[in-house]
DNA sequence: CACCAGGTATACG
DNA sequence: CGTATACATGGT
C-alpha cells in the first residue's frame, strides 16, 4: 500500500535516534519496525510517499499511533524555533525525528538495560532476549504490492520474534539474563517482572495517572532512576513534556546552553526538543570532527 | 587491549 | 539532603 506522511519523517534518523532498539534498514530505503506482534516494512519512494508492507487497517490501528502522525512536527518545531540558537540548529538538522510511541513493557525493560551501556550494545542485548524468550513472528503475509526488484523473504530469512511478554520472561534464571548481556542489571529485570506480574505495577492502567505522578510510579521499579523512568514516560507514555537528561544532554546544557536546563522553556513539548538536541550532539557537526 | 557506554543504588558525611 | 563509588559486559 503506497501512502502518503504530510509531516517531517525521517525514517533514517529515526533509526539511529536512539530511543529505539530493534529497528532495521533491510535494504536501502527500506526500514523495519516491530511492535508487539506486529511487523512493518516501509520504503521511501520520495516526495513525502512511502510504500507499507502492511494492510490500511493495520496501518490505521497500529502504526499511525506508533510514529504520532496525528502530530504536526512540523508545527511544533515553527512554534519553539527562535529561543535559542543551538536548539535551532538542532532542529535543522534533526528534522524528520518523531517521537515513537512504543510497547511499555518494551520500554521500561530497554532502557533498564540500557544504562552504562552503548547504544549498540543495548541493541544486542534487547535482540538477545527476542530470541532467548520472544515468540516468532509471522511474516507470511508481509509483502509490498508489487513484488518486483526487492522483496521481503530477502530481510526475513532470519526470523523475527517479539520482544518477550512478563510471562515470557518470567522462568528466566539469571545464566539466561546474563548470556543476553545484562550483567548487573538482570536484578533490575526480575524486580519488573516482579512487580507486572504480581499487579503491583500495572502499565496500561497507569496511563491514567498525570505526568509526575507516571514518572513517580515508574521509578518504583529497582533500576528505575529519573532517566530512564523519563525515557519511558516519553517514548512509551509520549509524554512530550519530559525531557530525559543523559550524558549528551548534559554536556550540551553546559557547553551550549551556559549550564542552564533550557527544557522548562519548551513545556509540553520539552521532550520532543530533547530528542532533536540529543540527536544533533550524537551525530552532528561535533561528531564530524572526530 | 584499554576505555567507555542514553545511570542507579547504596553508603557515606 | 548532596556527593562519591561500585557496578557486569560488550563494542570500538
Amino acid at each position: 500500500m503506497i501512502i502518503e506522511v504530510r509531516d517531517d519523517f525521517d525514517l533514517k534518523k529515526i533509526q539511529i535516534s536512539g530511543q529505539c532498539f530493534r529497528v532495521k534498514e533491510a535494504g536501502s530505503g527500506i526500514f523495519m519496525f516491530i511492535t508487539g506482534e506486529h511487523v512493518v516494512f516501509i520504503k521511501e519512494l520520495g516526495d513525502k510517499k512511502f510504500e507499507v508492507s502492511c494492510s490500511e487497517k493495520e496501518w490505521e490501528e497500529i502504526w499511525t499511533a506508533y510514529f504520532d502522525l496525528d502530530r504536526s512536527y512540523e508545527d511544533i518545531c515553527r512554534k519553539e524555533y527562535g529561543k535559542h540558537d543551538f536548539t535551532d540548529k538542532a532542529i535543522d538538522f534533526g528534522r524528520g525525528l518523531r517521537i515513537l510511541r512504543q510497547d511499555k513493557w518494551e520500554m521500561l525493560v530497554s532502557f533498564i538495560i540500557s544504562q552504562r551501556k552503548s547504544i549498540p550494545a543495548i541493541s544486542s542485548a534487547v535482540e538477545a532476549l527476542c530470541r532467548k524468550f520472544g515468540s516468532e513472528i509471522d511474516v507470511t503475509d508481509v509483502h509490498f504490492e508489487e513484488d518486483g526488484e526487492w522483496s521481503t523473504d530477502e530481510a526475513c530469512k532470519d526470523p523475527i520474534y517479539s520482544f518477550p511478554t512478563p510471562e515470557q520472561m518470567a522462568g528466566a534464571t539469571l545464566d539466561d539474563f546474563k548470556e543476553c548481556g545484562l550483567g548487573y542489571r538482570a536484578p533490575y529485570v526480575y524486580d519488573a517482572i516482579r512487580k507486572v506480574l504480581s499487579g503491583e505495577l500495572d502499565l496500561e492502567e497507569i496511563c491514567r495517572l498525570d505526568d509526575e505522578a507516571l514518572f513517580e510510579k515508574l521509578m518504583t521499579v529497582h533500576g528505575v532512576g529519573i532517566k530512564v523512568s523519563n525515557c519511558v514516560c516519553l517514548f512509551a507514555y509520549s509524554r512530550m513534556g519530559r525531557a530525559p537528561i543523559d550524558v549528551w544532554i548534559k554536556r550540551a546544557i553546559d557547553e551550549e546552553y551556559g549550564g542552564v536546563d533550557p527544557f522548562p522553556e519548551y513545556g509540553e513539548n520539552a521532550g520532543i526538543i530533547q530528542q532533536y538536541i540529543f540527536y544533533y550532539e550524537k551525530n552532528g557537526a561535533k561528531q564530524l570532527l572526530k
